[in-house]
RNA sequence: GUGGGUGUAGCUCAGCUGGUUAGAGCGCCGGAUUGUGGAUCCGGAGGUCGCGGGUUCGAAACCCGUCACUCACCCCA
């Protein structure tokens, strides 16, 4: 048996409505404040990712589904979606154009991690960003929005955690401070922490592990490094969420997967998500455009992972499911199941919903069917109905049945379905 | 990449210290009702016991290996 690919899932019928009901909520937002939705590919130069997102990142170095195409490029099926905005944003040409440029997408991304509760190799995000403005207002509506979705879909244990970054002329400032602390710390932290003292020490901060925890609660701390300006930014945001009402904790140790961010980074975490506790993320990206070759452009985004909303969402939130086929059409005989046939693609063709189960060669096997089925009608042609030139139609809860003539079938059927 | 747990019917799972034809519930198909569904009763189909090797008179069970799934570390959505 062939199987699926590890850490790919199916997601079967049943599941439909759960991811329906987040996408539709998710649009409807995004919409609503005032984002238009993108669709871009699903791969990309390798070197796209490689130079956006950072190249001593988990995500580039172990993590990207990367391949040789025909001709030897080095291709890679994307493992987020900020990249693939950015480049479309500057390919296109949208900084020339004169209003803000906000884009929203959803789609497949792709990491080669262990996979566990919560995390696929394939997984699907929803995620905004924010080109063009360089005012804290735009970092609010973007958490705002976030905000927003989730707790329209009533998940439960949501906790909004924001954080100031700084410019990169801050942390510049900043790093040498912690290393040399780190450096003193040493045997304290383990052994990945301690390998990131030179590739990576800010993320030593955000290390889970309780003694460098412990070991990095003196450590000398970002805030304290930061520039006026940023200061006077993240004032800015902070104020802007307090006035409208978005609940938020300051944490000083969170900072971000992704080498592009600057200033706010935020996340949304859950109790209700095994180990897995991320929702969703985002931050300010202000050098990223001009990093890939575009204009210098502040923006701000965010990223939802749409497995872990559906894990979350309650059975409660989903609106009552989809209608069930309305007519079933029990054709059976040897006339019977050819006129059946016909009956049914003629109420298909007025748009009646309409099935039927051409397995079955009794009565009885077709009732069964229809009533597993939920549907609400039957529309009985066996042999004798073929002569009388009359179908039966049943209605399946009142057990009410009325002849309906078989010519000018759906003429006859549509009254009634209305009626009912 | 590193650990732990689990692999028996479509699904959820029993199966004792190894013992002969491997079970249940649900689901599926059919019958009781030769053209009228849901309830009930009766019957039926469906299994290389994850795979390979070993121990044994005998293995679903014990041993070794392997694969898959899963949870966790790491990291992240």
């Amino acid at each position: 048996m062939i199987k699926g690919i590890k850490g790919v899932k199916d997601l079967l019928p049943e599941e439909m409505p759960r991811w329906r009901f987040i996408e539709e909520t998710a649009r409807r937002w995004a919409t609503g404040y005032g984002f238009q939705e993108i669709r871009i590919p699903i791969f990309e130069i390798t070197t796209l990712f490689a130079r956006s997102i950072g190249a001593s990142t988990d995500i580039v170095e172990k993590e990207m589904y990367t391949f040789q195409d025909r001709d030897g490029t080095s291709l890679t099926l994307r493992p987020e979606g900020t990249a693939g905005t950015v480049r479309a944003y500057i390919e296109h040409n949208r900084s020339s154009d004169p209003v803000p440029q906000k884009y929203f997408y959803f789609g497949p991304m792709f990491r080669h991690e262990r996979p566990q509760a919560g995390r696929l190799r394939q997984f699907h995000q929803f995620g905004v960003e924010s080109f063009g403005m360089a005012d804290p207002r735009a970092d609010v509506e973007v958490i705002a929005l976030l905000w927003r979705i989730l707790s329209d879909l009533a998940l439960p244990g949501l906790t909004l955690e924001i954080n100031n970054l700084g410019y990169t002329s801050d942390r510049d400032a900043y790093r040498p401070q912690l290393i040399a602390y780190l450096r003193q710390q040493d045997v304290a932290l383990c052994g990945n922490c301690r390998r990131r003292i030179e590739t990576n020490p800010l993320r030593v901060l955000d290390c889970k592990v309780p003694e460098c925890r412990a070991a990095t609660e003196p450590a000398p701390r970002l805030a304290d490094s930061l520039s006026e300006k940023a200061r006077a930014y993240f004032t800015g945001v902070l104020a802007g969420l307090d006035a409208i009402g978005i609940p938020y904790h300051l944490n000083h140790r969170l900072v971000r997967g992704l080498d592009y961010y600057c200033l706010t980074t935020f996340e949304v975490t859950t109790t209700n998500l095994g180990a897995q506790n991320a929702v969703g993320a985002g931050g300010r990206y202000d050098g990223l455009v001009e990093t890939l070759g575009g204009p210098p452009t502040p923006a701000v985004g965010f990223a939802v992972g749409l497995e872990r909303m559906a894990m979350m969402l309650p059975e409660t939130a989903l609106a009552s499911a989809p209608g069930a086929a309305t007519v079933y059409v029990a054709g059976f005989g040897d006339r019977g199941s050819a006129a059946g046939l016909s009956a049914l693609e003629e109420l298909r063709l007025v748009g009646i919903r309409a099935v039927s189960d051409f397995r079955s060669m009794t009565l009885k096997a077709h009732l069964r069917q229809a009533d597993r089925l939920g549907c609400r009608f039957t529309l009985i042609v066996g042999d004798d109905e073929v002569t009388k030139g009359f179908g039966v139609l049943r209605n399946m809860e009142t057990k009410v049945q009325c002849d309906v003539a078989l010519p000018s079938l759906s003429l006859h059927v549509l009254p009634i379905l209305r009626g009912s």
